[in-house]
DNA sequence: ATTTTAAGTCAGTCTTGTTGACATTCCAAG
DNA sequence: CTTGGAATGTCAACAAGACTGACTTAAAAT
């Protein structure tokens, strides 16, 4: 506990930036950087009766057109009571598409409509315009870094999942 | 829309970390990463019937003793009504200590108690391990790009309380 | 034929956000 | 001094979205 500098046990190079001080600054700046990183779409679901769920679901769905229900599930780490209630609306209101699995018709299979893919364009539009802004401002070497260090924080069962995704799409 | 590789209208250096891809693949990060990020000290809350919204507050007290309502109100970015539930919580429960301010006897000003500094420091170790498992992981190069990027995606207002705290401590 | 799996539903609870109404305190203009 | 905002904080009621648990239906696997 309260580890100071150079109490790693290692030697040799600097070890300032695992200092607890650090640290902390690391997980404020998450804490405000996921809540600017929301912000956007926040702002346009509002408008629309619609929260951050559907903005989950609707992305991942763009991501992998066809997913089944248990799928998105164990993608989106909610309960399928809790992801049906979503579901629904969108159905509901034409945006999602669920069709019966020809192989295994037990399935559903989702895909987003003509007006699912105009809503997603519209949010990630908003989305991308922010990340883009700030990765032109730091430059290439910083986004490595920044990616490298998301990729380390995730739990392996999330890193499984984004990788899949990664491969998925080229 | 759909830029890709090259369209920037920029010249000369690589802007391949600028697609539309890298873009989707950095929201997706963020995505998985913040989960990762809450999940330790989600896992110690919930055995406690506390939430997010309590380690939030405590964090932030911590950081800023003597901390005013309106003043947290301003950095957790939630109504007053919306924390106040959380506080009178952790005010009932001895974990954080409200006191008549004596300028403005209006204001309250939050402390926390020996009790609150204690699961403080026990959320914040869990939060600090996986933090700094990543960090060693990738090396100080890496995280110094992170925290740019973190930075560079906060609204304004975020980022000020953001370089406030920090200054506050030195 | 039985069991397991995928999906959906209904009911109830919890956290955490919201708005609206209200009490207290401060301060400044009359 | 008094009175009428403005600021601060509290209480009450409600909604979104997460959760659990029990249940149904249909299809697949055994």
């Amino acid at each position: 506990m309260a580890d100071g500098p150079g109490t790693q046990g290692h030697g040799g190079e600097s070890l300032l930036y695992l200092t607890d001080e650090q640290l902390r600054q690391g997980i404020e700046a998450m804490f405000f950087a996921y809540r600017g990183f929301t912000a956007d779409p926040d702002r346009i679901l509002q408008s629309m009766d619609y929260g951050r769920a559907h903005h989950r679901a609707i992305h991942f769905i763009n991501c992998a057109p066809g997913t089944t229900v248990n799928n998105l599930l164990s993608i989106l780490g909610v309960t399928k009571q809790s992801l049906n209630r979503v579901l629904r609306t969108l159905i509901g209101d034409g945006l999602v598409e669920s069709r019966i699995g020809r192989a295994d018709k037990r399935e559903r299979h989702l895909y987003l409509t003509e007006a699912g893919k105009e809503l997603e364009h519209k949010l990630s539009d908003a989305q991308r315009a922010r990340m883009r802004a700030a990765y032109r401002q730091v430059g290439p070497e910083a986004v490595a870094g920044f990616r490298q260090v998301l990729e380390a924080m995730m739990d392996p069962d999330m890193h499984r999942h984004y990788s899949g995704l990664r491969e998925a799409r080229g």
